[in-house]
DNA sequence: TCGCTCCATGTGATTATATAACGTTACAGG
DNA sequence: CCTGTAACGTTATATAATCACATGGAGCGA
């Protein structure tokens, strides 16, 4: 795991916010158009909503926004839109959370890991290597075949720990 | 999902569930006499559903078991009696499950990973080590404290994986 | 023993999260 | 243009979790 330190794409830093939010717009759009994908209006918004706020959000913010945006407001359309993204990489959810993130990583296939801050909500992807170690090891022993790995671990950001939240 | 009552997959093998019912809950109640906690009839009769199925159960299932043996039958019942046994390690909580299984580690305190099986929904518990690996590295460089980690990997146990479970 | 306090339990109501089912619309390919 | 498929919109419902408040019982000191 080497962090590109220019890039922060994981980090609890700052970062040119505007400049990733539309660069990862068009990742996900020139991806789509490579693989026949449609990125529509709704999605396409959803997406938007993850990249701008950069944390973790429920599907019922994303609904409200989207009502408010003037797109459908029942459940389903948010639901719809985010198994798109999820399936296809552009998000993630986080089960501990029951909440969704946009893809810190875009393009490589991975099986990324949070840091869930508990203090800010706020949520950094990094990369998970499920197969090695302990874990990967009891697998192979116990004839276990690994498709899928959820990693997810809290506590406190840098930001949060130095101020003491309890 | 009824489970042959003698061949229970723990760590998907065979063994003596009778005994590792009885024992588990034998341990279970002398840790609560030695730290002064109460281990009441609703909460000794959810671990014993959670030590007999050996596989996550979802609150309902066992709030409906609760019910069928005379106990309160609304949420919180079974939702206390869980926060209990989660909270003193004798079961854990399977995030993307949204489901709650049996401690099968007693004692000592640790640092639960699972393997689930998206054939039979069979839960094996090892141990994981969040704190080393890239994840741990990249914790550290970027200043996250970790407090807790959610280690859950999904994929055919070897059971569902020989019988060619799509 | 009495009475106090704490914790656990029971219940009804509500909030939060997610999916089912079905008709309509938009779009790509022939 | 026709047609098949995928996406969308809406109603309704399923599943998961919490709130708020009343009741009851175990432990403890007066």
């Amino acid at each position: 795991m080497t962090i590109p330190a220019s890039t922060d794409p994981v980090g609890f830093e700052t970062h040119d916010h505007a400049k990733c939010v539309s660069s990862a717009l068009a990742a996900a759009e020139g991806q789509c158009a490579e693989n026949g994908l449609r990125f529509t209006p709704v999605r396409r918004k959803v997406l938007e909503y993850l990249l701008h706020e950069h944390r973790a959000m429920g599907a019922y913010d994303i609904l409200e926004k989207l009502r408010a945006d003037g797109f459908g407001s029942q459940p389903p359309v948010a639901y719809r839109a985010l198994d798109f993204l999820v399936g296809h990489g552009f998000a993630h959810k986080i089960e501990k959370l029951n909440a969704f993130v946009a893809c810190s990583h875009p393009g490589a296939g991975h099986s990324p890991a949070f840091m869930i801050c508990r203090g800010c909500d706020a949520v950094a992807e990094a990369e998970a290597t499920p197969a090695n170690g302990v874990l990967g090891d009891a697998a192979r022993a116990a004839g276990f075949v690994i498709e899928h790995a959820v990693v997810e671990v809290e506590g406190l950001c840098p930001a949060c720990a130095e101020q003491g939240a309890a």
